[in-house]
DNA sequence: GTCTATAAGAGGATAGAC
DNA sequence: GTCTATCCTCTTATAGAC
């Protein structure tokens, strides 16, 4: 894969933006790990990093998206699949150090309110990562809107689950919130708020 | 509030970087934003750019770890509490046209893997969220177990939920995560995969 | 403790030979 | 289509007067 000098670019760029995110890569960076000289990089890609980053961000991002669908398949129930769904990521997460899987969160999370050509691609991808997850239960027999729902949710806190497993090296976030998602907590009865639970605001007045 | 020059500096870094990040923040920015001129700023952070942020983060983290409880004292069923949360949260962004609403998601996303001083600022915000909500929940009833758990779950959905709504520029992520979050989906029976329902790689050949 | 001027380097992008 | 040399801007940080 990634046989010519525009797909060697591109998956470079992928590569070093799951890690570093869209800023912190310099066009240096992608020059050192595709091989392609800088004047290469222009000639393919007029738009310069912005439009590598966007092209890199959509190809990783299709890919990403068919991983629930794959996760989800041995399952036949809902709630088994969705737990299991967030085993594998804790698992997959562990194995690599508790590095990051995928640069659309990430990047998406830098961009939304500074690059918007880069805002655009990533909510493409989410959307697709939705459709495509409505379509794949709608196939297995849940209403239009269930499927919908549903596969936001997972989109959602996979992505926040991911976030603070990567932040605290830990895969807690993730199992615990592939459990919590599927149970629910409807019914769950809670006693009079009390005042004195509230935490206080601890400020740095140091 | 904001008295003193530091907290003035602080402040100004923390709403500087809710909006474009760590990275993208320059001392330039902080200068122009807090009034202070750069050498007060280098007086009062010896550690410069990475002091200042991570002492804004904290700040920061605290305050926000006061919502939770807050929103959730009106209800007495943890399923309706979780999806007020969520509710009120989507109400916020939309009127704040989808603007970032805290810095430390976003930021934690930027450098978890890059600047190691600011992840373990941002994983010391998130631990305080979990332990702070936790000590909520157990107040109100629930196990020590339950009571993380749940806690665990609404911080990362949440976190995950507002960096797609930001993205998508559109608060369903933080309705719908909310209301299935709340629900949980085990027992929901599958109809047996079918292949064909597995979206197809799209491949940027263009 | 406040403020200005400047250093030293890294950033993205371009021109133009081959 | 490949590659090198270079431009100009912007960055963080420091020195040192007040």
């Amino acid at each position: 894969m990634a046989r010519t000098t525009r797909e060697t670019i591109l998956t470079a760029t992928a590569e070093l933006m799951r890690v570093k995110g869209f800023g912190a890569v310099a066009m240096k960076d992608v020059v050192a790990a595709s091989g392609a000289p800088i004047g290469s990089l222009y000639h393919h890609f007029p738009g310069g990093k912005t439009q590598i980053a966007r092209e890199a961000l959509v190809a990783a991002g299709a890919a990403y998206g068919l991983l629930i669908p794959t996760l989800m398949a041995p399952h036949d129930d809902l709630g088994e699949g969705v737990e299991a769904v967030f085993m594998q990521a804790a698992t997959d997460m562990a194995e690599t150090g508790f590095a990051n899987m995928c640069p659309v969160g990430s990047v998406a999370a830098e961009v939304a309110d500074t690059v918007e050509e880069l805002r655009e691609a990533t909510a493409a991808v989410f959307t697709d990562w939705v459709d495509g997850g409505t379509a794949y239960f709608a196939s297995r027999g849940l209403g239009t809107t269930a499927a919908r729902e549903v596969t936001v949710a997972i989109v959602t806190a996979l992505e926040g689950a991911f976030l603070v497993a990567r932040t605290l090296r830990d895969t807690e976030p993730l199992t615990t919130t592939g459990r919590v998602l599927a149970r629910g907590y409807v019914g769950v009865p809670l006693a009079a708020a009390a005042e004195s639970a509230v935490p206080r605001v601890t400020t740095s007045s140091a």
